[in-house]
DNA sequence: ATTAGCACTCGTAGAGAGCAAGTGCTAAAA
DNA sequence: TTTTAGCACTTGCTCTCTACGAGTGCTAAT
């Protein structure tokens, strides 16, 4: 059923009020603000049947009206003016680019708390967790008794560990140990190891298979890790501020949900996974007073992670959406279809 | 002035019961507990001493009392029991050791989940920024437009980036990048840069002076970042269930103290630095009702990090010492004078 | 279809009473 | 001299009660 265009005024009206003080909004209220000319009566049957109609609801009997989630979501869908970035809010967000980051990873953390300053809600950054599958292996001597053990994976990202070992190592012989993951240990993931490559492996090392016992345990563990210093969370004390919050054990709720990185992680990426834009959700995950806007980033056409803010339910969705899309575009226009980022390129004529 | 065995009994056992309750204790409270025979007259007496003398006060006039930092600092320099870790417990902390975990890093971090899971209290383990004087440099070729940046410091840590261009390279290149930087920029902290330096490192370049730009750019981010993913913070929320901290401003200070890491890595360690041993600090950081325990990790004589629990001023201090102790001798034990940790080398007759 | 008016509902803030906990002091007992 | 019982006093907390204000739905008039 469709809302009527004084209904509509209406509920955006409610809503813009609600988002900005947190109080319940009545008929009066209405009356003052926004080009309603009617009376306070006529916008109480109308909120009346917008209550009826699930847009709104009263906190109690008495009380002024209160967005529903499903007015949220028509609010979100098409109510809500467009919100301009200020001067100041762009000269921010620029910052971000402008100080160039080559890894993206870095990029939406400083993008993640610029955001959060800007919006004062809670903001976060997740890359999404590569391809577990290792492709190639490379050792690198760094003194007698360590070195580094460097994992590419088929997707191309990158792990390392600094091994730290008893015996002594030399070049040659890390040579011969890259050689043996190589052959053996290519393209496998933590499940499909198995026993006759663990073997070969040790194998091929030949005199060094002293060694084998660590640098496999080191694989597995870089193989198993969450890469959870993936995750960024900014401005979570921001949250505490508003009312909504102010109940330490809506506070807990709201600050557990980022306690466990690895697990919000997952969350986040499972929810941006199949989206192509900006998605908001409203009271999830137990919070029935939050409001999440997430934003994947998408780079030639993958999904490489997701920025997002938390905010309460009433949260200034606009700004919010303004900032992430703002950032989202840029990025595109800085990574897509290239793997380098500099400018003092572009000006040689080369 | 030295207390009298009678007023370290009444101290004692006020702070006991402050521990575990959390309410003002009064004279009454006392004669059924612990082994003190008078009467609550008689101990009456003798807090009011103990208020004066600075270990005990009021909330207000007529409630029970509740120990000074005064108070606190006696009670953990010699008055409170020594814990003895539970076969639980003991368990779960040596779970920590037996995952093997060939960086100290990751130990520590697992060590901090473990104790704040066992004490209740919020934990964190920090590592101890390293020199930032740059001794040697690598490249690892990766593929045609990116490569491997490693740089090892004076310290023995190491950091590296995974750096994308937009000119495709090779190994031979890279080779020759690697050794102009080594020849130009071994040893240098941010600092000492120089625009000669710079200008020497283009020119051994030669050809490829192209990528300088982006080669420098990126050694300046890596002697720059502070490595924040060292900070390693467990159980934020922990903290919220007492209540210390159930009035969201005091919530906020509180959780504050974590939400820039690299502040709060600097605050930690600059308290742990000039200490061999366990410390505990009282209502500090503005934080009036916290309190915090500190263990740095020593390793070879060399500070390496911190691993410490933050709780109401009124945690179990015995506990969680006891647990921090229990961890830093594992520790020592597992890295002192070895820069191996294996016990499958052990076991082997070589 | 709109609006003015009104009775009604409900949450909140404030005042006051009563209660419980705990103290300091005094005077008696050990 | 030390300890103890007894008591008056202070103070915060909880409960109830009241008044108030904000906002509603409904009815009747425009």
């Amino acid at each position: 059923m469709e809302l009527s265009e004084r209904k509509k005024k209406i509920l955006k009206s409610v809503i813009d009020s609600y988002i900005r003080t947190g109080e319940p909004v009545g008929s009066k209220l209405l009356t003052g603000t926004s080009d309603l000319q009617v009376s306070s009566a006529t916008i109480r049957n109308e909120m009346n049947e917008l209550e009826r109609m699930g847009y709104l609801e009263q906190p109690h009997a008495s009380a002024g009206r209160v967005p529903t989630a499903e007015g949220y979501r028509t609010y979100v869908d098409g109510l809500m003016e467009q919100y301009l970035l200020s001067l100041e809010e762009l000269k921010v967000l620029n910052e971000v680019f402008n100080y160039k980051v080559s890894e993206i990873e870095r990029l939406m953390e400083s993008a993640s708390h610029a955001i959060s300053e800007m919006t004062n809600y809670t903001s976060f950054s997740v890359i999404r967790p590569s391809g577990r599958n290792a492709q190639r292996f490379e050792t690198l001597y760094i003194d007698e008794h360590s070195f580094l053990l460097i994992m590419i994976c088929t997707d191309g990202s990158i792990r390392n560990r600094h091994v730290k070992v008893r015996m002594s190592v030399d070049p040659e012989m890390l040579k011969t140990v890259a050689d043996a993951l190589n052959a053996t240990m290519s393209g496998v993931c933590s499940e499909d190891v198995t026993l006759q490559s663990v073997l070969e492996f040790e194998e091929r090392l030949g005199a060094h298979s002293g060694i084998a016992a660590t640098v496999l345990r080191v694989i597995y563990d870089m193989l198993n890790s969450t890469d959870s210093e993936k995750v960024h969370i900014d401005g979570v004390t921001k949250l505490l501020s508003y009312p909504e919050f102010s109940d330490v054990e809506k506070a807990k709720d709201a600050i557990a949900l980022f306690e466990d990185r690895r697990d919000f992680a997952q969350k986040i990426m499972s929810r941006s996974t199949d989206e192509k834009g900006l998605t908001v959700h409203f009271g999830e995950a137990d919070l029935p007073d939050a409001g999440i806007v997430l934003q994947p980033i998408i780079i030639n056409g993958k999904t490489v992670g997701a920025i997002g803010v938390m905010g309460p339910k009433r949260m200034d969705y606009k700004k919010v959406i303004a900032s992430l899309q703002y950032f989202v575009d840029n990025v595109g226009k800085q990574f897509e279809g290239e793997s380098e980022n500099e400018q003092e390129h572009r000006k040689k004529p080369e």
